[in-house]
DNA sequence: AACTAAGGCTAGACAAGACTAACTTTTTAT
DNA sequence: ATAAAAAGTTAGTCTTGTCTAGCCTTAGTT
């Protein structure tokens, strides 16, 4: 159950390919971050110890219901952050680089608070 | 130069202890961090040769100016968060470990511009 | 003087998460 | 049909930052 900053960065990225082309496989992973593809390969053997993902025969990756749940939760944190720190008129390139950071260590709590907050300023704004 | 996520927590808390200590040493920031000595000792080590901090025999600590420096830093962007975060309802503990985490990933560049929001919402709410 | 406690140190273990190197298997191209 | 490229795996290395265990020194107490 418990994921930590590495998984939630993979699950996000599978999510995002998984918009992006037909299928996900390993090397796609490895692409978009920039990692070996030996440590997706390990990273993978884990997502699939602990039921986020599965992989079929063909090499093809699909998030299970829980890693769509976490691999979502992740995505949006994602969105709200980068979007809002542009807004702000940060970097595109820098504001999703913290927003990728910042996704993986706010709380539930803190996140909706935010989350509240900006959508009542953009509103009255 | 370069400084990890571990180093700066440990040069806060030295700045924090040295407000409320006349002294600050060693066991103080592993009863302060909840580290065993043995932890604080191999990071105090790091800190030295870094030039962060210096140690007098009697094993008392002090920052130097780019420890300070860095302190400092880090410390704003802890204020500045937790504020914020309880400020929307947070409840202090979970905003105070939530600001623990962001003030070490959110670059320069965001965290000026965020800090320019909020001195900026703060005068007009 | 001797015992104990406090503080600090080193050494060795461990986990996470990246890496390289080397191997296999499958697909593609000549 | 053969060679090369692409994809995946495994094994072993490295770094970071914690831990435990054990040792040393100093200070305080009786």
């Amino acid at each position: 159950m418990k994921s930590n900053e590495s998984s939630e960065d993979y699950l996000e990225t599978i999510l995002l390919l998984s918009q992006k082309l037909p299928v996900v496989r390993s090397v796609d992973i490895a692409n978009e971050l920039g990692f070996k593809k030996s440590s997706v390969s390990v990273a993978m053997k884990k997502l699939r110890e602990s039921n986020h993902i599965t992989v079929t025969d063909a090499g093809f990756i699909y998030l299970t219901d829980a890693g769509k749940e976490l691999a979502e939760k992740v995505y949006e944190r994602h969105h709200v952050f980068t979007a809002f720190l542009t807004s702000l008129g940060v970097d595109a390139d820098v504001a999703e680089n913290d927003a990728c950071r910042i996704e993986h260590v706010i709380s539930e709590e803190s996140f909706r608070a935010f989350q509240r907050y900006i959508e009542k300023h953009e509103k009255t704004s």
